[in-house]
DNA sequence: AACCAGGGTGATG
DNA sequence: CATCACCATGGT
C-alpha cells in the first residue's frame, strides 16, 4: 500500500503558468481549490496535490511522476512564444494579459469526451457537480487515497439510464451511455482518433449522438492536444461577432484553440472587456 | 421567479 | 442551407 504523503514534493521552475488561470478558465472540471491556494485533483487516474509560489510549481508526487505531470500541464511548450504571436492581434493581446497563466491541459480523451458531452447547454458549476458525482459513484478507487478516477468507458457502458438518472445529467444521459458503449465495444477507438488528420478525427467524433461541432472541437483541443481545434460556444460566438466580424485571423489559425481559450475566459470573466451580452 | 448555460437533434421552410 | 422548438436540470 502506497502512502500518498510518502511520495514527496517536486519543485519546478515555470513561467507563463498560473494555477488559477489554468483550472479556472473552464477547460477542466475536476480540480478543487483549497483555502491555502493549492489544488487537488485527479487526471489519467492519478491523484495530485499541486500549489504554486510565484514561478515555482510544487507537485505532490515523486520524481518518477514528473514527466507525466509535465505532459499534463504542457510544460514543454513555449507559451511565451505562443502569447507573443497571439498578441499581434489587439483583442487577443488584452485577453492574454487578463489571464497570462492559461495553458491547455492534456486531458484524458475519454474524460474530455464525456465531460463535454455533459457540458452542452449547461453551466460550468453544474457541469463540475455532475462530473464529481460521476466519479464519486462510478469512478475506480485509487489505491492509498480517497480520490477516484474518472469512470472508464466499460464501467459506464454497463449502466442503464436509471442508474445515471440521480446524477442529474438530464437529457444528456443517453449521449454518455451510447458513447461509453461505442468505446467499450471498440467501435470507436480513441487511440486511433488521436492519429487521424484533424478533419477525419472531427468527423469520427461527430458520428456520436450528442457530439456536434462544438463538443468535437473541445475533445480535439482538450483531449487530444490539437491546438488548431477551435470550439465556438455562446461566449466565443459573441466575441467573434463583436470583435472579429471579418472572421478569426487566418495567420493565427494554427493556434486557434489556445487563442479561443484566452478569449473565452476573458469574455466570461473580465467585466471590463466591454462585450455586449 | 424567470432566465440562462462551453449545444445537438430533428422537423420544417 | 437556415431556422426553430425542444430537450433536463439547477445556478444565479
Amino acid at each position: 500500500m502506497l502512502d500518498i504523503e510518502s511520495k514527496g514534493t517536486v519543485c519546478l521552475h515555470i513561467s507563463d503558468f498560473n494555477l488559477d488561470d489554468i483550472f479556472g478558465c473552464g477547460q477542466c472540471f475536476r480540480w478543487r481549490r483549497k483555502p491555502d491556494g493549492s489544488y487537488t485533483g485527479v487526471a489519467h487516474g492519478r491523484p495530485l496535490s499541486v500549489s504554486q509560489e510565484g514561478d515555482t510549481l510544487l507537485l505532490g508526487c515523486g520524481e518518477d511522476d514528473l514527466a507525466f505531470w509535465g505532459g499534463y500541464f504542457d510544460l514543454r511548450r513555449d507559451y511565451g512564444k505562443i502569447k507573443e504571436s497571439l498578441s499581434q492581434d489587439t483583442v487577443l493581446k488584452k485577453a492574454v494579459s487578463f489571464a497570462p497563466g492559461i495553458r491547455i491541459l492534456r486531458q484524458e480523451p475519454w474524460e474530455a469526451l464525456c465531460s463535454f458531452l455533459v457540458s452542452q447547454n449547461n453551466n460550468i458549476p453544474r457541469i463540475r457537480g455532475i462530473i464529481e458525482r460521476l466519479c464519486c459513484v462510478f469512478g475506480g478507487e485509487i489505491e492509498g487515497t480517497a480520490a477516484r478516477a474518472f469512470p472508464a468507458a466499460p464501467r459506464l457502458a454497463a449502466l442503464s439510464e436509471s442508474d445515471l438518472k440521480p446524477l442529474g445529467l438530464g437529457y444528456r444521459t443517453p449521449y454518455v451511455l451510447s458513447a461509453a458503449r461505442k468505446v467499450a465495444e471498440g467501435k470507436l477507438d480513441l487511440a486511433a482518433v488521436a492519429e487521424m488528420p484533424l478533419a477525419q478525427a472531427r468527423a469520427e467524433l461527430m458520428k456520436l449522438r450528442g457530439v456536434g461541432p462544438k463538443v468535437a472541437e473541445c475533445v480535439l483541443l482538450f483531449g487530444f492536444g490539437r491546438l488548431e481545434a477551435f470550439p465556438v460556444d455562446i461566449w466565443v460566438k459573441r466575441v467573434l461577432a463583436q470583435f472579429y466580424p471579418e472572421g478569426f485571423p487566418p495567420e493565427l489559425a494554427h493556434l486557434g484553440g489556445v487563442a479561443q481559450q484566452y478569449l473565452f475566459h476573458y469574455a466570461r470573466c473580465c467585466p471590463a472587456c466591454d462585450l455586449v451580452h
